[in-house]
DNA sequence: AGAATAATTTAGGCTCTCCTAAATCCCTTC
DNA sequence: GAAGGGATTTAGGAGAGCCTAAATTATTCT
């Protein structure tokens, strides 16, 4: 079956899809440590990817998705936010939650299951963290997006997205009250990679935020 | 990891749990013939699931389930049967079709998941056949339970359950109104395997069913 | 009982996905 | 322009789960 994408493969090419986004071609060291398995499995991995035309790569240099490579990963990645929106929305999942569970389940559901998954909810753009999902043909926004260390003191900002899925890291968020949809306005910002400060609305509440923290909220800003 | 169970693992569990409710331990053959494999291979899982003391095993004798097995396949079980509920009830698949879906399910789905499903749908005690779901202490009802074929003429009986996943099959029973619920009474019993006559409520309509069906069929006879 | 037949297991192989250790390649720095 | 250092690939290996073909064991029939 050198036609059929395993579960493991599904993982690799999303993978592949996020770094990528960076523009540069996926380095095999960087697949790596997001997958957390050692650089050598990767290169294992890489030529049966090739060999399925899902990726094409250069020795040495780093490696990209093709057409059909794109239109997989898209595929798993729009599986695996419908069903952390349903998730969410149908069964009452918290936030921080949703993503350990769709992990596994995108690689199981078939496409009609998805379907109605996201025909119940209301057919939603943005999973529970904020992120676009994909639709059935495949197109997604990829707009690159800004993060509040984008941001100039007095700048007012809507949270589009958190950018990570760790969930002491959401419930933290989630505590700070930016969740996706808040507005905050940026107080200043310490030197050296120091802390941001904020203030959250609706009661401008004042906020540190570490600047890893910070390169995570993905934000739009606001125009008075 | 030799105390986790792996996906092709859970089916082999939930295979010799099917087979051992017949009260002959679960024979080499009948594990290859349900799951659709070579009998050696079933063999070299033997060893594995013995190993992990789900199963014993007698050389050419026939396997059974421990306890931890039997456990470990009921839960597969209950997963399995409140997937199909909740795909039924919540997410409008047909009858038809539960099967399949949940078989892919039923291996990614947490604990918590499956909780969520069934408290979703308001706890319900068999899925969309018939079969009764296990509860999440692993109790279930096995009370062995009579087929068409058991029945004599005359005699009226409810639609239990019926005992097979394949979807045109079963939708060849919908269409006779026989779906779990559904009232019949025997007409009359064709000799050497032959056909079964049978009214079916509420019409009484009369209906032709071969013996192999008859046998999936099961019933509980009305006392009138 | 002995031979044929059926069921089961063993032997040997294959693929997938991972690993560690040992090359190999690329690039920067002196 | 050579050397170091980091990134990458190759080599060799492991375990799970499947296969076919060949043994082995159990059972049934004469």
């Amino acid at each position: 079956m050198s036609d059929s994408i395993t579960a493991p493969a599904e993982d690799y090419l999303k993978a592949i899809y996020d770094i990528e986004r960076g523009g540069e071609a996926a380095a095999t060291n960087d697949i790596a440590a997001r997958l957390g398995i050692a650089a050598a499995s990767v290169s294992g991995m890489i030529r049966r990817l090739a060999d399925q035309g899902l990726i094409s790569h250069e020795r040495y240099k780093g490696t990209r998705l093709t057409a059909a490579g794109r239109k997989a990963a898209l595929r798993t990645i729009r599986r695996h936010r419908v069903i952390e929106a349903y998730l969410a929305r149908a069964l009452g999942y918290p936030w921080d939650r949703v993503h350990e569970e769709a992990e596994r389940l995108e690689h199981a559901a078939s496409d009609e299951l998805v379907d109605r998954m996201a025909r119940a909810i209301g057919e939603p753009n943005i999973d529970p963290h904020g992120a676009p999902i994909p639709t059935r043909e495949g197109d997604v926004d990829e707009t690159p997006l800004r993060t509040l260390l984008d941001l100039r003191p007095g700048q007012r900002c809507r949270v589009v997205s958190v950018a990570d899925e760790d969930a002491d890291l959401l419930r933290y968020v989630a505590k700070l009250g930016l969740r996706p949809g808040a507005e905050a306005e940026i107080v200043e910002r310490a030197p050296f990679d120091g802390p941001i400060s904020i203030k959250v609305a609706p009661n401008d509440l004042p906020v540190q935020i570490g600047a890893r923290l910070a390169g995570l909220m993905h934000v739009a800003p606001i125009a008075d």
